[in-house]
DNA sequence: CAGGATCCTATACGATACTG
DNA sequence: CAGTATCGTATAGGATCCTG
């Protein structure tokens, strides 16, 4: 026997759960971006994410692409150049994200707008 | 005389802008988390909220309840019962961000399972 | 109940300089 | 080029107590 009552409280304690299971992986000022950058251009090296992303230092840089790294989000690929190149790239999960990604491009604009336009 | 070059590169250039307001707005640790719980419900009270979204301080929820007023996605309504209830709500502008709501629940899930399995 | 005030700490982040 | 190391600051956030 099942009570609804409970049963639609857990189901909402799952969901928050979750929503913030997403953003504990995608938290910190830069994460998004980031992952937008090498989004957007399916794949970019270290510098160029530098300069897409305004404002990031070099030393965030590269602390969060150590994170997203670990959450299987991107993957790194060093070339054997000189000197050194390094690619970054969404996994297949990372991939997973370009619907957010997408949404949240859409929003930002809208609200931009509604913010301006009061 | 347009340069393909150019108009994608700023193409871009407007997409990671945009990405960043959307992320400036939904930044710190508990702002989606807060929405999810609102948006959730259709409406909910203070200590709700502090009840839905776990770990929060009351000191927190208050500051980033303020910042989602002054960014026009909640709306504060004080009811006049002893002692004062409080309730919030989305406005139409901040149920725009269900769809994100959404995606992030379902996407936690998905991660959840990813890192688990490995 | 819905917060505000105060105090305190951790850490996120920036700036700069350095290296293979 | 792609980072690492070091240092310093700001602020995000927690804990606790207080109030209309």
């Amino acid at each position: 026997m099942t009570c609804q009552i409970t049963d639609f409280k857990q189901e909402h304690k799952k969901e928050m759960r979750a929503v913030q299971d997403s953003m504990d992986v995608l938290n910190g000022k830069w994460k998004i971006a980031i992952i937008s950058s090498i989004c957007f251009y399916n794949q970019r090296r270290f510098s160029e994410i530098l300069n897409d992303v305004e404002g990031i230092s070099n030393r965030m840089l590269s602390k969060e692409l150590k994170e997203l790294e670990i959450n299987k989000l991107i993957t790194r690929t060093v070339l054997d150049t000189q000197p050194v190149t390094v690619h970054y790239q969404l996994t297949e999960h990372g991939l997973t994200l370009k619907t957010i990604i997408n949404n949240l491009t859409e929003w930002g604009i809208a609200h931009r707008k509604k913010i301006i336009e009061g």
